[in-house]
DNA sequence: TATGAATGAGCCTTCATTCAT
DNA sequence: CATGAATGAAGGCTCATTCAT
């Protein structure tokens, strides 16, 4: 490599190049994490995985509980991105649900392995420091579809005995996916997120 | 007492106090299990709870892995038997999802523990030879739902897309209610189907 | 069982049927020893293999490790009186040798467990105080042939380089038979014992 | 050094440590289990003998029963080798029976802990799949004296009643030195060997 | 960065033996 | 004599992580 280019640039690319092992890496654990489960998964399974050695994966995670972590703010960031988005669109509440159901389902589709992972093991990093954190994220996850629920009911659109009950159906209808979902299944993700709002909305519809 | 009739009695009475133990085994481990995670939680754990030794806890058990098995079968047979009693029933479409949907959550409150562990760690089981006889009760009790289903889009009350994304869906609302029910919490359980049906069946209701 | 019979007969019969059952112990002990290992057998696999219960069978033995002891005293005892026998005959050399190679022959076929069980075990009672006895009779019984192969050398009629090595090589012909041999098998113990007793009296012969 | 060449050496420079180690860990463990027996050997037993630690000893080995396999193979695959080489000469059968003595008994002394585990243990690996291959080995050691016999009778020169009796008398002999053999006795391997073929040889000797 | 040998705590399970009934 | 539940020490083995090279 010629020294010139060694000072800015290179270190830009090295450090890209790490972010990007470091991407795979965190992918590659995900799929054996959702294939296998967490504690079955060995460091070794880990190595096959990645085509990294036993020291040099420990060059890009901290451990195997980081891994975790990494994991879950693999799919939850984008997904409160997103659905922070729809709520300052300002949409009418019909349609703010319909938005919000598809984004969970397209993250679903998208981060399978991820967010299959993190449905068996959040309990795993319960007692970790940063899982406040990600109860926060995803408090504000809900507290947003909660906020579109409680926006039609207050317009007259939609009803229900209890608010939270009918947010947690609605959570549940759609958080189940990953046990069953298959991506190359019948019926796509958008359809399924659609079918779903078909019911749940007329479920709650007011009329 | 006869001498002939000493050997019955007694033997039935040991072999009862020896079940009775075994299951007292089982729900010790349930709770566990729930509460810390499946392979956190270790035969010291299980000693501690059941107050049992090392040893004497296994007269009871063939090992850690059979307390997975044993823990749902714990639900799983009576939540079969009212299903299937329930179809028995004939009931109008309605009427029985609405048996169906309060069976299965009366079974989650009844067995919340062994529910919550067999929600997070049936893939430990997943390869062993018991497993087929789980997935075969599972699918009997889902196919009961379904058949629930289109006897009502058969009969012009109910509507739906697709018979199997509306399954999941209903499903889903009350599978997921371990992840967040609280036995002691605001709304009962059985509100909580109630609220789920009234939902669903509008969401469904031809008219 | 009439009341005037109990003071003496009952106490010899009960005392016999002590001693009976205990040899059946120690017989079915030698039996499971000789096909799976001493350390491999369980206690249970005694209990299964004799009839009686875990605390029955403590009512026989002391322990697990006395059965050791007990199998060989099994097949040394009357060994080594057969020994002292021929010696007390005061045959030729020859003989006396080939009576001596059929008695251990013999005894390995009778005692074929047991024998089996010592030779592979003998090392886990080394360090018992009966094992001084044990091996008094093993050193009393080689020395026997021994005397044997002397009485043969001072009379002119055997010779050998040393006489140690050739009493080693006469015991190492019979007693390596316990590994192969079977007692269905084309040559009898009795036509073992006289084939190894020609080649060895031909070889060392004087003339 | 070029860049190209560190590859190579390098890893063959570690390979072969690794292999050095792992015939230093076969080799304690053969000592430690000769001298209190495999069962009663502990794996913080082979700790202690070879200076790992618990861990480090599985870099080396499988488990502790693969140690036997590879105790075993330590001494049979040179004895073979030997053997084939003796057979490949085509002596004249009284040299070719005491060419393959010299080696077995060699054999005994030099690998005399190896030879010892293997006599006592070799049920304990009975049932693994490699058995069948030291099964074989062992068998074709065992036709090449069967051979040299069978020559030997051919030629006139050797008689027995019964070949397979005489092969296991002669085995027998040398086969039962690890029971008592010790290598600074009165009298060497060597001399052993030498004086049990005056004596067989003389046995089967033809006039 | 990368390697892989080494660590050592900790896990599940087995098993000979005891003892209250 | 008989039972079998209970004991508890000990064993083989795994595995996340470290660190000298």
């Amino acid at each position: 490599m010629a020294p010139v280019s060694t000072t800015g640039p290179v270190r830009e690319g090295s450090r890209r190049r790490y972010e990007e092992r470091r991407d795979a890496v965190i992918d590659a654990a995900a799929r054996v994490f959702a294939s296998k489960g967490y504690d079955a998964t060995t460091i070794d399974d880990l190595v096959e995985a990645t085509g990294l050695q036993r020291g040099g994966l420990y060059h890009y995670i901290g451990g195997k509980k980081d891994l975790l972590i990494a994991i879950h703010e693999r799919f939850l960031t984008p997904l409160l991105e997103q659905a922070r988005a729809i709520e300052a669109e300002d949409l009418e509440p019909e349609p703010a649900l319909r938005a919000l159901a598809y984004a969970l389902m397209d993250n679903i589709h998208r981060y399978r392995d991820q967010v299959t992972v993190f449905f068996h093991e959040w309990r795993t990093i319960e007692g970790d420091e940063r899982w406040s954190d990600i109860r926060r994220e995803r408090r504000e996850f809900e507290q947003i579809i909660s906020n579109v629920l409680e926006r039609g009911r207050a317009a007259g659109r939609f009803r229900f005995a209890d608010r939270r009950i009918a947010l947690l159906g609605f959570l549940g209808m759609i958080n189940y996916a990953p046990q069953w979902y298959e991506p190359d299944g019948r019926v796509s993700h958008a359809e399924i997120a659609e079918q779903f709002c078909d019911i749940f909305l007329r479920g709650i519809a007011v009329d």
